[in-house]
DNA sequence: ATTTTGACCGTGC
DNA sequence: CGCACGGCCAAAA
């Protein structure tokens, strides 16, 4: 069978594409809700993306990496933990802003 | 099948 | 800057 982008939106469930958008974030990186849904071939689908966030609990997937809109935190269970996560990674955090957000925000380039 | 609920976002004040 | 409001869409109720 021909390979196919898991990103494409004739590929799987909604909520699959965003999982496996989420899991490609390197570390380091950022991904906004809105740049997710948007990937996943639903611009305007940036809300049921947190919907999504919220309710998958699978370890191996680097949610804290997906914030809110001009960098700002964005929701997490442990709002805390998503902040040192992202310090951790070398992401510097102020006033739950983003600082540089622009040059560590991910953009899907190279897409198979 | 229908309604309610959010880890959202832009706008307008 | 902050806040309220409406639109949006998938998941859960």
């Amino acid at each position: 069978m021909m390979p196919r982008l898991l990103e494409s939106p004739a590929c799987g469930t909604f909520r699959a594409r965003v999982l496996a958008l989420v899991r490609r974030i390197p570390s380091g990186f950022v991904a906004t809700y809105g740049d997710i849904a948007a990937l996943a071939g639903r611009p305007r689908a940036c809300r049921a993306v947190g919907a999504i966030m919220s309710t998958c609990r699978l370890p191996t997937l680097p949610c804290h990496r997906v914030v809110g809109a001009g960098g700002q935190l964005g929701g997490y269970s442990d709002p805390s933990r998503k902040r040192r996560l992202l310090q951790e990674e070398g992401i510097l955090i102020r006033c739950h802003r983003i600082i540089h957000f622009s040059e560590v925000r991910w953009t899907a380039q190279a897409l198979d």
